[in-house]
DNA sequence: GATTTTTTATACCAATCGGTATATTTTTGC
DNA sequence: GCAAAAATATACCGATTGGTATAAAAAATC
């Protein structure tokens, strides 16, 4: 069993979650945190060093909590096909999941307000935008090795085309409260993997 | 001659217009503002009632301005698939134009930042988004009844794609800044547009 | 279970927040 | 150019910001 230090420490990160997913980073104050907690800023910075830390902490979970099922979902399968599909599916399910648990996208937010306010947060965030668009570059090249997919695919270009699809949907869904943004804009993606993509 | 208060009124939105961009509403106070226009908050108490007065006069000022360009070119066109062409290759050119004048998009930041911290401004961001996507889907019902495009369209759904995926691109050229991100996605929507939609 | 160590709550810090009253310029109408 | 009017600068308001001593409370060690 965990310290009783490492419990509150995680119970801040998961609680602190869905604050800043919907208010951003800073648009969130510490004292905002520690009421919807149940907390008070002693605790806060008696477990982190300062906003930043916290932010970033829980910025890291979020994204691993949110992120771990696409990569399960992805590496169960073997062949490149499967894997894209398995990429749109997660995503069909990815608005419901998020804003039933944190309010919002917190990629997206912190990606939009740390950017000129926390150069260390909007790092790691571009870090992870930057994995997510490799993850998908990787699967097309390596369907084309195995000849899953044409030859001749531009697959850094294609990579970025399915990113930017999958983040104007999340953005178009969060923003106007609509879930059917974001899935059928994977129903649009399917389309084109079959029709560009697949060999 | 407009007065001189008129004269400060508009130097106030448009120079307020780039730092807004850049930091949003939650991330920008009336001091730095004041300290990048050059001004104190005396000037812009006078000329504007509150700091969602002034951040909702120069986001209209701005979505104006960029909008115009955009709506002169649609409407340049009479037929519906030079009408989207036009759309296309407006955004081109968009990634140059805002990140000289402004150094972000200010619809995207204000649409992440203004959610959930003032209601009023989300609205009208709101509004403005609802606009373009109805824009473009009047487009594609213009181009059925005419013949142009295919009998079937569901044009609802295909302007929510099609103003996804340039949200998409915007998205991520304004975080990776990289203007290619945007004019690729461009790339691709006409290839969608005449694999898809033209008769 | 007493003691020590750690963790949390309270109270506070200077700085900054949005906003305002007032004094001082600067325009404006004549 | 002079008086009235309007606009801007200064100085300030209470509230809140991120952050920190320190005291009280709780957990870990023995």
């Amino acid at each position: 069993m965990p310290s009783k230090a490492e419990r509150t420490r995680q119970y801040i990160i998961e609680q602190a979650a869905p604050v800043l997913s919907r208010t951003g980073y800073v648009g969130t104050s510490m004292a905002d945190l520690a009421k919807a907690l149940g907390l008070t800023k002693g605790a806060l910075y008696g477990n982190f060093k300062d906003k930043e830390d916290l932010a970033m902490a829980s910025f890291n979970y979020t994204i691993r909590r949110v992120m771990a099922p696409l990569n399960q979902a992805v590496e169960l399968e073997k062949d490149a096909l499967p894997k894209l599909s398995a990429i749109t599916n997660y995503y069909r399910t990815y608005y419901k999941k998020i804003m039933v648990g944190l309010g919002g996208c917190m990629l997206l937010s912190v990606t939009v307000d740390s950017q000129y306010h926390n150069p260390r947060l909007f790092a790691r965030v571009m870090d992870v935008a930057a994995k997510l668009k490799q993850g998908i570059q990787n699967i097309l090249e390596a369907g084309v090795a195995s000849g899953e997919f044409k030859a001749d695919l531009d697959c850094p270009r294609l990579a970025g085309r399915i990113y930017g699809q999958i983040q104007g949907g999340i953005l178009l869904s969060a923003s106007f409260q609509e879930g059917s943004y974001l899935t059928d804009m994977m129903d649009h993606l399917d389309d084109m993997i079959e029709r560009e993509i697949v060999a």
